[in-house]
DNA sequence: TTGTAAGCGTTATCAT
DNA sequence: ATGATAACGCTTACAA
């Protein structure tokens, strides 16, 4: 197998433990010589050595390594909190290990389980099978285990959630000073959780008096498309819509343009998320944006908090959102 | 800590042995009896046992893990390639371990240090600071590590790249059908490898007869956007664009636009990669498609070829492009 | 300054 | 059918 500690200590001729004081220069209290620390440098990096990671997490217990959960990376949202998770994490020296569930709840626990076998010292996560009365959810709870759960409120593990409403505040005020009279609202259909943007977006219409209609669809591109184009021929159709994602947005948009539409003018679109995608789409989108890198840092801050504090009490964190106005609306 | 065997032998009153036994039912060969299992079965069921990862890696050599580096994930050719590969895995029994370098040469090398240190056992490099000459590239060669490198073409290590000859044909003798006379080619500057979308483009041009030119561009969306805001003021601009990927003609579509022209009309742009999102942009995206998915799904094969047989040649494997025809040109 | 030995959680090889 | 023990690669007391 690979090189360890005790060829380097026969090569050199020493003992292993002298082999490890001089690979972790860091035990300052005991001093190796120089001529020692020199030839045994030397042959471990002849000998291309690489410490192992699994003899080091499983003598200090440790393995500095986050997990996080999500359904696929197809959505931009999804992909660019990915992207911001990690390299917050990066920052603060911990590796973030990625499981995708392919919005397989079988899948999910499997992950879940992977993450825990390999010791992670917290969880993010970006789906939401884990909730009161699931397995993972009462162990989380019980062994006060590192975890966030995204977009989800339950108190008795830290959550992060966004406060949608002054999102689509801002989102109707500005659709309303537009001339619109009435906003249609892409909702995500079969939400296991309280549907917190539905309930934004039915709060905002009725502060602004604008009327509202609400649109169910499902999580893929197709089913967006299909959603614009069901839209586009409806009877009555509203001049503006509200979408639940920017993705979900770009298969609504396309929907209704195969109808003939043209966006902004035949149909005001705002989506949701402020991904980076949003800004180079045509016309460039509209959206609630939640603040993706921020959100990212504070996840990785939240998490590693109960991480280095077993006994800290969870945390509800929420953060806001702000209507972000480009042209398709 | 967690759980561990040691637990469950205790509270259970059996030894070590007997316990990984029963967890391990796979062992045939020697058997245990029915109460005894069902015991141990319990007792670890109600203790929340989980295996530990490190200590079955140490004690068996194995990690069933393979490791990817990628810079970010901005572009969705890249997320979308990383979904695939892991999903790809994932059906083989491997997980993959994903490492973002953010661009930058210095971290690419820590997160090879990284992977190698977790032992991975198989690697796949999306990005090209593994050349020959690096200290890496070098390591690999030597020990016959399973490395894959992607668009890449050297011979000591296994490579899978595109043919995009074929691709670019197709893609200029539609243009030419469609009446262009003259295509610009938008490369990505400063590659450290040869340019082989380059290459393509050039006899692709020639071969038909069309004149041709090149841009340069940087690589994230704002040189995109730069670069088509400047080929859209140029005194003599070809009619017909290609881009070096579909993330990038997402920006210079945007510059272009930003100086009124429209698309296709104005000007026809084909992208290149075949992502998802180039289907529902506005246009939907004409591009040079590589097929991700199969890409990915072949990428996993060859580095789990050589996992499994380390004395196995180097392969250099070439998959097709073909031209995928939207609207954009 | 350096060596010896125990222990981290598993599995595998012997015994019993 | 089950138990004891060594080994995986490393760190860390404790001795020398």
């Amino acid at each position: 197998m690979a090189v360890t500690i005790t060829d380097i200590a026969r090569r050199s001729g020493v003992a292993k433990s002298t082999v490890s004081r001089v690979l972790n220069r860091k035990t300052t209290a005991v001093a190796v010589s120089d001529t020692t620390r020199r030839l045994v440098e030397k042959v471990a990096h002849d000998l291309n050595y690489r410490p192992s990671f699994s003899a080091r997490a499983l003598n200090s217990g440790k393995t500095r390594t986050l997990g996080l959960v999500c359904g696929d990376f197809q959505s931009p949202y999804v992909s660019e909190m990915v992207a911001a998770e990690m390299v917050a994490a990066e920052a603060r020296g911990y590796h973030v290990l990625v499981s995708v569930t392919q919005w397989n709840p079988e899948k999910e626990l499997q992950c879940l389980e992977m993450l825990l076998e390999r010791r992670v010292e917290g969880i993010l996560m970006l789906t939401d099978v884990v909730r009161p009365g699931n397995e993972y959810y009462e162990y989380f709870k019980k062994e006060r285990f590192p975890v966030v759960l995204q977009e989800c409120d339950y108190s008795d593990v830290s959550t992060l959630t966004h406060d949608c409403q002054a999102g689509f505040d801002e989102a109707v005020a500005h659709l309303k000073a537009r001339g619109h009279r009435g906003v249609g609202f892409v909702r995500q259909e079969a939400k296991p959780t309280r549907d917190y943007k539905m309930i934004a977006f039915a709060q905002a219409c009725q502060k602004h008096q604008v009327a509202a209609v609400t649109y169910d669809c499902g999580v893929t591109l197709d089913c967006g498309k299909e959603v614009g184009w069901r839209i586009a021929r409806a009877a009555n159709r509203p001049s503006a819509l509200i979408v639940y994602s920017d993705y979900m947005a770009t298969g609504v948009i396309y929907g209704l343009r195969k109808q003939g539409l043209s966006i902004p003018e035949d149909m005001a679109v705002i989506g949701m998320d402020g991904t980076q995608l949003g800004g180079v789409y045509y016309p460039p989108l509209t959206t609630i944006d939640v603040g993706i890198t921020a959100t990212g840092g504070a996840i990785v801050d939240l998490v590693l908090r109960q991480v280095e504090d077993r006994n800290r009490a969870p945390e509800q964190l929420v953060l806001p959102t702000r209507l972000l106005v480009r042209e398709s609306a």
